[in-house]
DNA sequence: CCTAATGTTTGTGC
DNA sequence: AGCACAAACATTAG
């Protein structure tokens, strides 16, 4: 599920955790932590507080005070964050829980397939983080035709592209193409005036909506809630097409996004 | 048993 | 350099 959307609603679950102090930090599975053992991670975080929290792109920034450290989590494709009860039961896919006197943070991960890092400060959170685009959700109409500017590539190849702008993935690429009637699979190179408008314009609807709901949500009205087996496009009760681009599995409706 | 799954990284080759 | 493609990571659901 993690895609920017999500992770903006697992950025109000680390909010909730307010600036209490972190008791201990339990490791259930180490195979999530990047770059730093149990140990090491508890020795460090524990006895901080819990500072701001960010969001950039597809990752949540937590800050720790005192000091410039802050834990960096990345959700995969199963991963999610709970705020909870200290005494409610835990999950099967729980890997690594921090403990305050008001309850506790855990973080939910089924495939491990990213992971929880810790940076000391700025710099290693950046390297950390790699060579991000600015975030999907404040980037302008004009900024995003600049960071698309001089590519020929699949459209819905360069959305997803953290490099080019951060957050969007696979479920909000298909939306925000079905719905500003671009073909996925056409040319970065071949977009007009017009259609920049379109995508910006589907960008921030999708975004705005998915936002508040934490996730794509599945409206019948969206292509979202028409994706799978024998799905059809809302606006033309058309079968929707599936196949790949950009490596990931794809719908879009063949009547109102024409290759 | 086999396939696909909403992500990132790394390597290969054009 | 830009880009497409495949594999790897670990686990579950259908």
């Amino acid at each position: 599920m993690p895609e920017l959307v999500d992770v903006e609603g697992f950025l109000r679950v680390a909010r909730r955790a307010g600036r209490r102090r972190i008791g201990e930090v339990v490791v259930h599975d180490a195979g999530v932590l990047r770059g730093i053992g149990p140990r090491e991670l508890a020795r460090r975080v524990e006895g901080c507080r819990f500072g701001v929290a960010t969001r950039h792109g597809k990752w949540l920034i937590v800050a720790l005070a005192p000091g410039s450290a802050r834990l960096l989590f990345h959700f995969g494709m199963t991963g999610s964050l709970h705020w909870c009860d200290t005494d409610s039961p835990g999950h099967r896919h729980d890997r690594v829980e921090f403990h305050t006197a008001g309850g506790v943070l855990r973080y939910r991960d089924m495939r491990k397939l990213t992971g929880l890092r810790l940076a000391r400060d700025e710099v290693e959170q950046r390297r950390a983080l790699g060579d991000l685009g600015p975030d999907a959700l404040s980037v302008s109409r004009d900024q995003l035709a600049e960071r698309l500017r001089g590519r020929r590539r699949q459209l819905k190849s360069a959305l997803m592209d953290q490099t080019v702008v951060a957050g969007l993935g696979n479920l909000l690429a298909d939306e925000i193409l079905w719905q500003a009637c671009i073909a996925p699979a056409s040319s970065v190179a071949d977009l007009g005036g017009g259609d920049l408008d379109r995508l910006d314009k589907a960008r921030r609807e999708v975004l705005r909506v998915g936002v508040r709901a934490g996730q794509v949500p599945a409206r019948r009205s969206w292509l979202t809630g028409n994706r799978g087996r024998d799905g059809r496009c809302p606006r033309h009760d058309v079968s929707l097409r599936r196949g790949s681009v950009g490596g990931r599995t794809t719908f879009w409706c063949p009547r109102c996004q024409p290759a």
